[in-house]
DNA sequence: GTGAAAGCGCTAACAA
DNA sequence: TTGTTAGCGCTTTCAC
């Protein structure tokens, strides 16, 4: 591997002249400068990285760190954030933490090592312990699809709780008044809390219903568990006409489970689902489902990032994106 | 943030001390060992990597190029890749090239820069232009679910050609004869091409048909394009009682197209997938598919790269994992 | 415009 | 066991 030296050496230059046609290449003489780079090109050398980073304090390079990359959601919002980092000439490095914490702690800590720029943050809950962490890193940190109401971090996710009253709403404006739902976990305040919270104010406010208890079920966010909660939902409610799922892999666990008991959607019971991702499409009935634009959300973490790194002042810490139902073909309209 | 050498100081020792407490404790007297963890403790001292790898010429990173982490397939490849190099200590460095040949050298010029300590490389056609890129580059590359014929080059995936064929095989052991394909593009020498070989000599071998000209229909591996031509090909042919697809993605396209017609898989017509992605799990009916060990995968190729630094000796160049298929509902039996 | 020299934070001989 | 010293490959004053 060709050093700056050799290339100083082979085209009877100082080394520090060979830094600057790599930096600052109008500082130095068209002859000197032509010099150079034929040397460059014939020794086939390439500046290393990290002694360049060791004295300019840049890595150009951030970390991800999310709990699992085959999650289709967290992919397009991965490749968002590359995307975006592409065109700025940031690279990522991508840390799975598969929601341990320890790994998260563990993560962090190369990440630091490695100096990276800054830190993108998609694990759902900021612990004590993280925003510790978050702090001793001394680079920016953005939270994307998922925020903190306690610590103050720039983040950027969608209005979970409105996106949840919104299809609600959109639900009784086709005709529907008995609408269930499964929900994902409580104790997951970032999109599972938030969801359920804007059912009940949809209930509440829209169809006059205080008590939903008779018409929830609750499901970890995958398919599986939503085909075990529409069971459940179905046993204990069967009058429902749709039911609106936390996640569109809920939402097919549901539909896979009204087609073994013979129920028809949307002609018998509507389906809505949650994300928008590219499965909802590919379902029969394809799915209506809250979109999340998961690439735009990733590409403005990636910016809230840049801004953070040139000091450029943030319009709002806390960045909510705009959500849309997706109309397709899983809601029968009953007017 | 503090350096080794302010941890020194701290400690009324020699950075080389320092340095020892940290490469090899038992190198240094226990009570100095003590002073310096304290110091290390008490200022929040990490190690820069950067000045680290700049001598020891080790980064412990890794460079991985694929099209798209959005798809599934990748997500899951890439997820098998990161947690075999979290076991060994290594990140990696996720680049989509978007099947861009220009954004792929440019990844790979950087990758360069960085001193990453290898590459993972999962973009199909490996062209004369990369491979010169991979010469000058001085470090390890694997090449995981594509391979090449020409080069000398690690790599790992399946047989896709056979596992073609065995979708075949077992299909006419569940009785079918007639059975149809769709391919993907058979200009992908990688995942197009193989299959499309492995189904035309399974029909000679088994079948006796040579001619299957009128059985098999394009498409690009994705939904949409499964729909439509699975579309053409039941126009072509309507009497065909299984469908062997390219790609789970096509399969769900074609089963939607069939659904659309009133056709009912698998009691009219039997589809067979490729990949088992986790879709084949969510559709109705659940897809019959050719199993790749994706996650499988991704270890294997983070394992080879380790062998590879270690200058161990690999068994096979070429390492074909093992393919299965996995029965669900999408196939009927006509015996 | 150009080069010498200092130094980024660390490891690895080499002495002591 | 410990410290001194010489770099790793580069950027950046500072003179000339």
């Amino acid at each position: 591997m060709a050093t700056i030296r050799e290339v100083a050496r082979a085209s009877g230059v100082s080394i520090s002249t060979v830094s600057r046609v790599m930096n600052a290449p109008d500082r130095v003489s068209p002859e000197k400068r032509m010099r150079v780079e034929r040397a460059i090109k014939e020794l086939g050398y390439t500046p290393n990285a990290l002694a360049r980073g060791l004295i300019s304090k840049q890595t150009d390079t951030v970390g991800v760190l999310m709990p699992d990359i085959s999650n289709p959601y967290a992919a397009e919002v991965v490749k968002g954030i590359e995307d975006a980092g592409h065109a700025l000439g940031i690279h990522v490095i991508l840390c799975n933490t598969d929601s341990s914490a320890e790994r998260t702690l563990r993560n962090l800590s190369v990440l630091r090592q490695k100096q990276v720029d800054g830190i993108i943050f998609m694990s759902k809950a900021i612990t004590e312990e993280f925003y510790q962490a978050f702090q001793t890193m001394n680079v920016p940190i953005v939270l994307v699809a998922t925020e903190s109401l306690v610590y103050d971090i720039p983040s950027v996710k969608i209005d979970d709780e409105q996106a949840s009253y919104d299809a609600v709403q959109y639900l009784a404006r086709k005709g529907h008044v008995n609408i269930g739902m499964i929900s994902g976990p409580i104790g997951d305040t970032i999109a599972g809390l938030p969801r359920y919270k804007g059912f009940r104010r949809a209930c509440r406010e829209i169809l006059g219903i205080e008590d939903t208890a008779s018409r929830v079920e609750f499901a970890t966010f995958h398919f599986h568990s939503g085909y075990e909660a529409m069971s459940r939902l179905y046993e204990k409610q069967p009058r429902l006409t749709a039911v609106f799922c936390a996640s569109d892999e809920i939402a097919l666990g549901a539909m896979s489970l009204l087609h073994d008991l013979g129920i028809a959607v949307p002609d018998d019971i509507s389906i809505v689902g949650f994300d928008n991702t590219k499965i909802a499409r590919m379902s029969i009935p394809k799915l209506t489902t809250v979109a999340q634009p998961m690439y735009e959300m990733g590409k403005a973490g990636m910016e809230v990032l840049r801004r953070l790194r040139e000091e450029e002042p943030l319009d709002q810490l806390r960045i909510y994106m705009k959500h849309v139902i997706v109309e397709r073909e899983s809601v029968k309209s009953l007017m």
